[in-house]
DNA sequence: AGCACGCCGACT
DNA sequence: GTCGGCGTGCTC
């Protein structure tokens, strides 16, 4: 008989045996088969060939249904989930599913299901656009429904609204129908614009680099900014896809995939798919199907776009691989940058991680020679200086939280009118609502974290939880009515700042005052037209380029960043200073770039100003090393948490007791723990967590796949939330 | 996960 | 004397 090895999704390390129906003899890899497991019935994935035993010792059950024709994934990409499984000892099965469209995790056929298209009726088609001169929305709608047909879930794609189509489709103009999609090779009508001259001397090598590596290369691609890069990347695209090979390239958010998308169209005739989070079961399950089946040539993702099966890869390419968004933060938490160097060589192709500042991990692999790396050192063209320093706060006089010299240089650059950029890492009016005759502050119950004052809305959110609660009008404690406010938030500061600059256009850009694409693009072009103005944001703003003539950018508040007990929070701070200078700071004219601080004599903060980030990053690198901190160690991570405090650190200190009595413990783990997790409370919920160290990847691995089936019997374990994070991003 | 089995207290 | 709670073990 024949038995293959099965995963089923289910909190088990390991796969179960099943056997064939006995008519069938073709392999099955890969492929979804329904088993009985006790009472029920449930799918799973083949993970093995058949394997043929003569008489076996035990009885296995038989398969009861296979569902799928050929394999959902390729071999190479099956191995590197099996792999994957163990690396970050996480079930085999909740893997492989989490691989999978949730349409195909039900059980659903890998077929193109039917989708609503706008089309537009015979009657629209003879319709001149001039009629709707009236409504210019409406008018554009019928112009593009004319050219082309558009499925519904590309109109936002498109710029159209649902309620510009519905108003053409009443006076009979278009129609909504359901269509089979076409499938069709893309490959014979490809073709792509060559731009003459498009690239600099520096470009052209680093393109003709990375064009000649056939083979598994990991490519660090160092630039200056953003445009310099995408034009590498839109050469190095090109190249592969003119071979017929398919392209993934990852971003860490939802929003660089559409900048990409705009670009791409005006360069390759080829289809584009795009995969995240906001996609519906229809649309994600379609993407997988055209990646899969090589009807697409472009994929652009977030992070589990890493796990998608392709027809024929040629290139990855990983865009900004500093982020953090690319670590998986539930469940299976795998590193999307880690998995994609991973497929990359076992696909035997080159992969590009494209950043201006590579993170710590990324250039010790460069330094080991692991990877390689390509600097792209233009800087926009301009004699232009930038001047960049630390204003030292101390015994300044200051205005809510600005120094009378920070003003000063405001006042002269708007008077150039030139725009001025002021970050503040917190939202709100205000961190904290103080009683002044008590010292009584408002706090939320659940996390033990003061509330922040809202104005606008005149309540109190806790930045945890997103609890609300109406600010309260007297102290809770002694009852008085003398609360005042403690700090600065954005929502105070652009009250300041028009105080201040009465005739000056502020404009405010955080999560409380964009709700969505749209608010965002409207403020965006506000922004852009010309004219002095101040703008106030969050970190959200200093993700890549705004507007032309911003010459000063100041932060006003970076001393959080020194007394951060995460040790990663300067490297973040570095990066996220670098993506300013580079990216939003007008070079073509004289700027200044000034960081607000109590510490001016920081070394690190002035190792990063004088000299640079990679000056700053072997400063920091060489910190590790001494201490033994990652990337020169290894950690994984036991996090609990549960309603009950006693509960969830009761389980860990279990843990750590059966760990450090382990007969395979090598005296150089190091258990650290269990220790309350910086979001200690949160929710109600209290989190815990206990930390192992070792230098040896490789022993850590195999040490924890040892100690894990042990720690997962603990009924200590059974009635709390627990996980296990293997090289964490935050301690 | 989800289901069965078994042991113990409370309730006809 | 049995009903049902939950802790424990197992699923090929
Ligand atoms: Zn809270
Ligand atoms: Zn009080």
């Amino acid at each position: 008989m024949n038995i293959v090895k099965v995963a089923l999704p289910i909190p088990v390390m390991h796969a179960f045996n099943y056997q064939l129906p006995s008519n069938f003899l073709s392999p099955i890899k890969g492929r979804r088969v329904l088993v009985p497991l006790g009472k029920r019935m449930i799918l799973g994935i083949v993970l093995s060939d058949n394997i043929h035993v003569k008489c076996s010792y035990r009885q296995y059950k038989i398969i009861k249904e296979i569902l799928d024709y050929e394999s959902l994934f390729s071999d190479n990409l099956l191995s590197l989930l099996i792999w994957s499984s163990k690396y970050y000892h996480y079930p085999i099965g909740e893997v492989l599913f989490h691989a999978l469209p949730s349409l195909l995790r039900q059980g659903k056929g890998t077929i193109f299901s039917p989708l609503q298209q706008w089309q537009v009726t015979s009657y629209g088609k003879n319709t001149s656009i001039n009629q709707l001169r009236r409504s210019p929305k409406q008018q554009k709608a019928l112009k593009l429904l004319q050219e082309r047909n558009l499925y519904h879930h590309q109109i936002n794609e498109f710029e159209l609204s649902k309620n510009t189509l519905k108003l053409l489709k009443k006076k009979n103009l278009i129609q909504l129908l359901y269509v089979q999609p076409q499938m069709e090779n893309w490959y014979p009508n490809f073709y792509f614009f060559i731009k003459k001259k498009e690239l600099n001397l520096e470009q052209k090598t680093v393109v003709r680099i990375l064009n000649s590596k056939l083979k598994f290369t990991t490519f660090v691609l160092v630039s200056k900014n953003s445009f310099s890069k995408i034009k590498v990347y839109l050469n190095v695209i090109g190249n592969v896809l003119k071979t017929g090979k398919q392209v993934l390239l990852l971003v860490p958010e939802i929003k660089l995939i559409y900048n990409f998308m705009d670009i791409f169209k005006k360069r390759f005739n080829a289809p584009i798919d795009i995969l995240h989070s906001k996609l519906n079961n229809n649309e994600r399950l379609a993407v997988w199907l055209r990646a899969k089946k090589g009807y697409s040539a472009i994929v652009i993702g977030t992070r589990s776009a890493v796990l998608i099966s392709f027809m024929n890869l040629g290139l990855i390419i990983l865009d900004e691989e500093n982020d953090n968004a690319y670590k998986e933060q539930y469940g299976w938490r795998y590193h999307a940058r880690d998995f994609a160097v991973m497929r990359a060589k076992k696909e035997d192709i080159s992969i590009i991680l494209g950043t201006e500042t590579p993170s710590l991990e990324s250039l010790k692999n460069i330094d080991e020679g692991k990877y390689q790396r390509l600097d792209l050192t233009e800087q926009t063209k301009s004699n232009k200086k930038l001047s960049q320093y630390l204003l030292d706060l101390k015994c300044q006089p200051l205005k809510h939280g600005i120094s009378r010299i920070l003003i000063q240089r405001i006042e002269d650059h708007l008077l150039a009118n030139n725009k001025v950029l002021l970050f503040l890492n917190r939202r709100g009016y205000s961190p904290i609502l103080i009683c002044h005759n008590c010292s009584w502050i408002a706090e939320c119950l659940s996390c033990n974290y003061y509330y922040t004052l809202h104005y606008y809305d005149r309540q109190m959110h806790c930045h945890r939880c997103n609890n609300q609660l109406p600010m309260p009008i007297q102290c809770l404690k002694c009852g008085l009515k003398c609360l005042i406010t403690l700090g600065l938030g954005t929502e105070q500061l652009e009250k300041i700042i028009n105080n201040i600059f009465p005739d000056v256009p502020v404009t405010r850009i955080d999560s409380d005052t964009i709700y969505d694409k749209k608010e965002l693009k409207k403020k965006l072009e506000i922004i852009y037209k010309n004219g002095a103005r101040i703008l106030i944001g969050t970190q959200i703003l200093a993700k890549g380029y705004i507007c032309p003539d911003i010459t000063l950018v100041s932060l006003l508040n970076i001393d959080s960043v020194l007394f951060a007990s995460d040790y990663r929070a300067i490297e973040k701070f570095a990066q996220l200073y670098i993506k300013i200078s580079n990216n939003i700071i007008d070079r073509t004219k004289n700027s200044e770039l000034i960081l607000q601080t109590y510490y001016p004599e920081n070394p690190l903060l002035l190792t990063l100003i004088k000299k640079g980030y990679n000056a700053l990053a072997i400063e920091m690198l060489a910190e590790r090393r001494d201490v033994s901190l990652p990337p020169y160690s290894n950690h994984i991570i036991i996090r609990s948490e549960d309603y009950n405090d006693k509960s969830a650190a009761n389980f860990l200190e279990k843990c750590r007791q059966y760990i450090e009595q382990h007969s395979m413990r090598d005296s150089k783990l190091c258990l650290i723990g269990p220790i309350p997790a910086i979001k200690f409370k949160c929710a109600g919920r209290f989190h815990w967590q206990l930390l192992l160290q070792h230098p040896s990847r490789y022993y850590l691995q195999q040490f924890f796949s040892c100690v894990l089936p042990k720690i997962m019997k603990y009924p200590e374990g059974r009635k709390i939330k627990w996980n296990i994070d293997v090289d964490p991003i935050e301690n």
